[in-house]
RNA sequence: GCCCAGUUGGCGCAGUGGUAGCGCGUUCCCUUGACAUGGGAAAGGUCACAGGUUCAAAUCCUGUACUGGGCACCA
């Protein structure tokens, strides 16, 4: 607890977080139990993937999670984040073969038992990595619920799930054109595969009639797919191939003859308009095959090496064949023509190597009847996406959807729970159904367990009490990386098993990039590690930098000079807070500086105006919390601690604390306090360690006992502060500052000197009487006068609304200064005044305008009148 | 090709109809009893461009250019 006078003048955040996580985690703050009566607030973690520690983005995605979990605690609400990872498939895999090849050994050496005990062992570890580092950045996670994707209850929730497709005939087996990545040796779903444009070439290639002669010419990219080539197809309108049409041409080098068909699907302009159907490795090919019943020959296998069916070319790989199948085929003549081409190519999501179609036996699951109760959902609002523009595209995707390949043929995962006997049909079995029986090698996507996440975390297929309680949970925040990976997926998975939504809000937000905008890359060195950061700066600091650019759906721009900024802020905080423990007496009365206890009438405009701005920060940083705009949020707190309470209200406070009017001086104790308070509440989301320290030194003068600050809930003001005329008014005495202060700082007068003034003008009275100790002390004037008579000589003038004063400052400054301050004053004046009778010409002349807009609109003319006027007679006397 | 977003002071960004704001940076002044991780003052923008709607446009509409992203692709 901050001691107001041991503790050292800037914030240090190591000993005030571990404290604080310690206390926290023993008083098991972040749990969460079904409550009769409450709202559940749930929201379940995006698990990362256990494929090592936890980047930037993750303390994004976090602490926006956690922003929404602590706001809704303050709340009331019954708030329940669960944590977790996931085993993540081939990524992780990834990661382990790569150890493993570091150690000179490989996974088939090992074997798929002793690699899976390895690979736990090493999930083991790489869980504890994260979950530290998610506690470390003040994660309010309920640590009692940690799940895995693919620990015991997760793979009971995944088996119930298959075998339910099975029986719905959802999940099926069958040899389909998959996404089938060389170098991890496994299908890919669609989702997972990414395209980049690369330059490339298209040849065109002559294949001879059968029995000689001038055969057909056809364009491709991909000579090495030749080999699996079933058809050479053209267009049935097209003349120039109208001859070949039903003859049959040979395929070089191993002069397999295929016949010329006419496919409407081939394009006229593009290449030679004749095209080499290849069924067994292109999309589009597969399709023409279907149409004409055409064979599917594979001249690639799974290890990314040409087949027998090459003839020649057979085992070699695909970049040395493509080489050398060239080469050979200039040679021979029957290369026609080589011409530059840029063309989409695709890569595999995890390790960017390019994918390879291929034909092969996978298990898919069926899509239409999944997706259909999601797209009934979003139509009617029961799911929504924020930002809204994110939507289009789920959407989108959702009614254009294809088949899911969920099979991956690689180790670490779900085994596919599926057994076979010889021709015996194939049963669904957690267990083996008996002797002779072998289960299906390979695993499901990572994916398919990902998707029952929200039901599984609860215990589901089992009909638990939490799972009636927290589901459908209520918001999703995650990156737009993953929206059809994942999000989509849950919504279908959960309107499949529970006919709900899994959630009702997905908050979609940006990635992390680096100061330049570019994506952060450990090739590229630009990564930022969290932890650096909260070991720099505290972990408020990186929270509140985080949050404070987290725009909806916008990608952050990373730059240090945040954190430090946001340093900077929370070390404001915490001598704002040791000002006001040092002004406090010793004991806290007994039930504290209670705003009830203030008396009305006795109100200063300080405070009357403080209140009214607190009030509305509060509300506001409320309703941008409930809104997913945590940067609104932080910038209205952040302003309002800075620009109001510190730099105004903390000021202008000091004279009734120093002073001797006993009364006066707990009236600014009591708002110094409360204010205080409710402000580290509602900063309290964003950040947690520093508010909580703060706030356990001055509850007891807040008059409130509750153990920690979210126990105690948000500040409630059960009288409404809001105070437009105070706020009027006070505008009017920073005004009235302000111009002494500009002048005192244009004209170089030194700001220990105190200066005399005269006040003239309708705000004059104001200035001089009641509000004249606000103006003395901030503008350090001493002695202030009405202004009588004329214009006095050798005087500086500060023009402010409502209120001019003549300043003397014979020997203090060069007039001239002062003559080129007021000229450009008075442009400045100028120019305000032409945009209000612009304004107000228009009012006046519209139809529609209310009376209170006129009158608003007038009263800025004559107030940008008034000092026009005034600028003008002074600038006169001078010269 | 289709769709979406962005284009605002040196940099990064807010701002959904009524005289352009914030952070960082820059310049000047100030170690005054909370805080130099601070305070005060100041410079700096015809809000990409062209039309339109309106009394009034950074804001709404249309189009153009550029940048980023998504989707679909002609092999």
């Amino acid at each position: 607890m901050l001691d107001r006078s041991k503790d050292a003048k800037p914030y240090d955040p190591k000993p005030v977080e571990a404290a604080r996580l310690a206390a926290w985690d023993a008083a098991k703050l972040s749990r969460s139990a079904p409550r009769a009566g409450a709202k559940p607030f749930t929201i379940v973690i995006p698990p990362p993937n256990v494929t090592g520690a936890l980047h930037i983005g993750h303390a994004l995605n976090n602490t926006l999670q956690d922003v929404l979990i602590r706001h809704h605690r303050l709340s009331g609400d019954e708030a329940c984040w669960v944590p977790g990872t996931d085993h993540g498939g081939i990524a992780t895999q990834n990661v382990m073969e790569k150890q493993l090849k570091a150690e000179g050994t490989d996974r088939r050496s090992m074997g798929r038992e002793a690699f899976n005990d390895r690979m736990q062992a090493w999930t083991r570890d790489c869980k504890k990595t994260i979950l530290g580092q998610l506690h470390r950045l003040g994660c309010s996670l309920d640590w009692e619920r940690e799940a895995f994707t693919m620990d015991e209850a997760r793979a009971k929730a995944v088996y119930a799930a298959f075998k339910a497709l099975w029986e719905k005939v959802l999940v099926y087996r069958g040899e389909r054109l998959v996404n089938w990545c060389v170098k991890d040796g496994t299908a890919l779903s669609d989702t997972e595969v990414e395209r980049e444009e690369r330059k490339g070439a298209l040849y065109h290639i002559h294949y001879p009639l059968e029995g000689g002669g001038e055969g057909v010419v056809v364009a491709t990219t991909r000579p090495i797919t030749m080999f699996g080539d079933t058809a050479v197809a053209v267009n049935p309108k097209d003349l120039r191939w109208k001859h070949m049409v039903g003859k049959k041409v040979l395929i070089p080098f191993i002069d397999r003859a295929i016949p010329v068909i006419e496919d409407s699907y081939v394009e006229f302009e593009f290449g030679t308009g004749a095209l080499k159907v290849t069924p067994a490795h292109d999309q589009n090919d597969w399709e023409i095959g279907e149409r004409h019943k055409l064979a599917a020959i594979k001249a690639i296998g799974p290890d990314g090496k040409l087949t027998e069916a090459a003839g020649p070319y057979a085992g070699l790989s695909r970049e040395k064949a493509q080489d050398q199948i060239v080469a050979d085929l200039e040679a021979k003549g029957f290369l026609r023509k080589k011409e530059d081409h840029k063309s989409a190519v695709q890569t595999c999501y995890r390790c960017g190597s390019v994918i390879e179609p291929l034909l092969s036996l996978q298990w898919f699951v069926k899509q239409i009847e999944l997706a259909k109760p999601a797209l009934k959902a979003f139509d009617a609002g029961e799911f929504k996406i924020y930002p809204e523009e994110r939507g289009k595209p789920y959407r989108d995707w959702l009614v254009n959807i294809r088949d899911w390949c969920v099979s991956r043929q690689i180790w670490w995962g779900h085994r596919i729970p599926v057994w076979y006997n010889g021709d015996s049909k194939p049963v669904v079995s957690l267990e083996s159904p008996g002797a002779g029986w072998t289960q299906d090698t390979d695993v499901l996507d990572t994916w398919f367990s990902s998707a029952l996440w929200p039901l599984a975390v609860f215990g589901w297929p089992d009909r638990t009490a939490d799972l009636a309680y927290y589901y459908p949970t209520s918001t999703l925040v995650t990156g737009y990386e993953i929206l059809f990976l994942w999000v989509a997926r849950m919504q279908m998975m959960g309107l499949a098993f529970e006919n709900k939504v899994p959630f009702a809000d997905a908050v979609i937000h940006g990635i992390v990039r680096d100061k330049s905008g570019k994506k952060m890359s450990k090739s590229l060195g630009n990564v930022i590690d969290p932890l650096v950061m909260m070991d720099k700066y505290g972990t408020d600091a990186l929270r509140f930098a985080l949050m404070a650019q987290a725009h909806p759906g916008k990608d952050i721009p990373f730059d240090e000079q945040m954190v430090v900024g946001a340093r900077n802020f929370v070390n404001k905080l915490w001598n704002s807070t040791r000002f006001v423990l040092m002004n406090l007496p010793e004991l806290a009365p007994a039930k504290g500086y209670r705003l009830e206890q203030l008396a009305h009438c006795c109100l200063e405009l300080s405070d009357a105006w403080i209140l009214s701005r607190y009030a509305a920060t509060l509300e506001k940083a409320k309703a941008h919390f409930t809104a997913y705009e945590p940067a609104a949020a932080a910038d209205a707190l952040y302003s309002f601690l800075r620009d109001d309470y510190c730099d105004w209200y903390i000021e202008l406070a000091k004279e009734r604390l120093a002073g001797i009017d006993g009364e006066a001086k707990e009236a600014a104790r009591t708002i110094l306090v409360q204010v205080l308070a409710g402000t580290l509440k509602a900063l309290h989301p964003i950040m947690p360690f520093v508010t909580e320290e703060l706030y356990a030194s001055i509850k007891e003068f807040a008059g409130e006992s509750a153990p920690f600050l979210l126990t105690a809930g948000y500040q409630t003001l059960d009288y409404d502060w809001s105070n437009p005329e105070a706020e009027r008014e006070m505008a009017k005495v920073m005004s009235a500052v302000s111009s002494i202060r500009s002048l005192r700082s244009q004209l170089n007068v030194p700001p220990g000197l105190k200066l005399k003034a005269a006040a003239t003008g309708p705000f004059a009275e104001a200035v001089l009487g009641k509000h004249r100790a606000y103006v003395s002390s901030l503008a350090r004037l001493d002695g202030l006068t009405a202004a009588s008579g004329g214009l006095p000589p050798q005087n500086g003038t500060a023009v402010a609304d409502g209120v001019t004063f003549y300043v003397p400052l014979a020997g203090v400054v060069d007039f001239d200064k002062e003559r080129e301050r007021l000229a450009k004053d008075l442009a400045k004046a100028e120019g305000d005044i032409e945009k209000c009778e612009a304004k107000l010409k228009n009012l006046s002349s519209a139809p529609n305008v209310p009376a209170e807009k006129l009158d608003e609109a007038k009263a800025q003319r004559d107030a940008a009148a008034a000092k026009r006027a005034k600028l003008q007679e002074t600038l006169a006397a001078l010269s």
